[in-house]
DNA sequence: TTGATTAAATTAAATGTTTGTTTAACTTTG
DNA sequence: CAAAGTTAAACAAACATTTAATTTAATCAA
């Protein structure tokens, strides 16, 4: 007997108290040196609990995952088609939702990008898709600016999406080396955080506009 | 009674084709997914001989990365003190290296990655250091390229890094999710090496000109 | 070249922990 | 009073590491 959950299905506290508690221990120390007595006792659940309520430690990660990713298409598509903006403008947008949505959630894209890295995880077909699906809305947003003369047209966007994605991750996971680098060890995590938001962001806008708008 | 063996001994065929098995399962399942009988049965030794030549499995990640790191700086050095060649070419030298360096080693260098995200891992500070000074010596070329009147003045030394380790990165350890995206699947993995070594290569050129060089 | 001696290399087996998952009993809730 | 929630205990499998026995290799006196 044990209570499975589909994609849809909305959780209760509890369940949200163990995901949470998994993507913060998962995002730490890893998906194997985490094991599931480790995330009962950070959630302060019974061990059983994990395995009623999500069957497995697989399953477990696996809805981490769909509660994330699902919605990030969504709002890039809308930050996009944006007609009231210009080309410019949404540029800008596309690349503060990306910043934000990296640095502002270090638990869960440290765990994106562990998944990516190993190969046998069974989650990696979700990301695949993910990713194309990322790609192919901004190669549009690109490939209308072209046309409306707005951007250079020998724009490579599989590498434009590689740079902001690689760039923004990079300083996400090494996020404490930079602040020692920095001399910035004064700040608390979130300073630090809005610190790193903003100057990637301008880094980004900088480094995009010089290739997208600037002559050759 | 075991053989442990300090930094500057050489190893023997043996423990170089441990060193070689386990740098390939912890680059595709990660450190903790990776089992002492796992690396012995690749590398074809009996599992005792592990814990013989290198104590522990956490040691013998250590030697992988102390084998790989040392070199580093001194190439990079080397490179950007070449007075033969131009602030320019020499830009071109750094960027080449950076990329063959990373998407030419994937074993190693997702091996890093994953110890960087990592924060409980004992090799952090070592790569911390690594970092640090290479960041040195590339802000020392960089700043010597600006009183020569060559770069621009407003460079971030820091994000420039970031965007040069942070793009490789992502493209080496997302280059299987890459291949199917530009419908590149008829390469082998060494001609999508070669490939991705070459465009990253002049991606990242084109970006670093186009803020270090060009007008604003 | 022999045979003895010794240290290094190698092995199968055993050790004691920790792992993810299940069970069966118990409590709470509608 | 049934269904859902919760628990401590038990489970077998896998884990890193150690042991003690055996083989290989090197050294050296006869």
């Amino acid at each position: 007997m044990c209570a499975q959950f589909d994609l849809h299905m909305e959780y209760n506290p509890k369940q949200l108290l163990i995901l949470e508690s998994a993507e913060k221990l998962f995002a730490s120390h890893g998906f194997h040196a985490t094991s599931v007595r480790d995330i009962a006792h950070e959630a302060g659940v019974n061990i059983a609990m994990i395995s009623y309520y999500f069957g497995s430690k697989e399953k477990l990660i696996e809805s981490i995952f769909l509660k994330r990713i699902i919605n990030w298409k969504a709002l890039l598509t809308e930050t996009l088609a944006d007609n009231s903006k210009t080309y410019i403008e949404r540029l800008d947008s596309l690349i503060e939702n990306f910043v934000l949505r990296i640095i502002g959630n270090p638990c869960f894209n440290l765990m994106m990008m562990r998944a990516q890295i190993q190969a046998d995880m069974l989650v990696n077909d979700l990301i695949h898709e993910s990713k194309k699906e990322v790609y192919e809305v901004i190669g549009t947003f690109i490939n209308a600016g072209q046309e409306q003369g707005v951007f250079n047209k020998d724009v490579d966007v599989l590498m434009m999406v590689a740079t902001l994605t690689g760039t923004t991750n990079h300083i996400m996971s090494t996020r404490h080396h930079f602040q020692r680098m920095s001399n910035l060890e004064h700040l608390t995590d979130s300073e630090l955080q809005e610190y790193l938001i903003i100057h990637t962001s301008n880094h980004l806008k900088n480094l995009f506009k010089a290739i997208l708008i600037h002559e050759a």
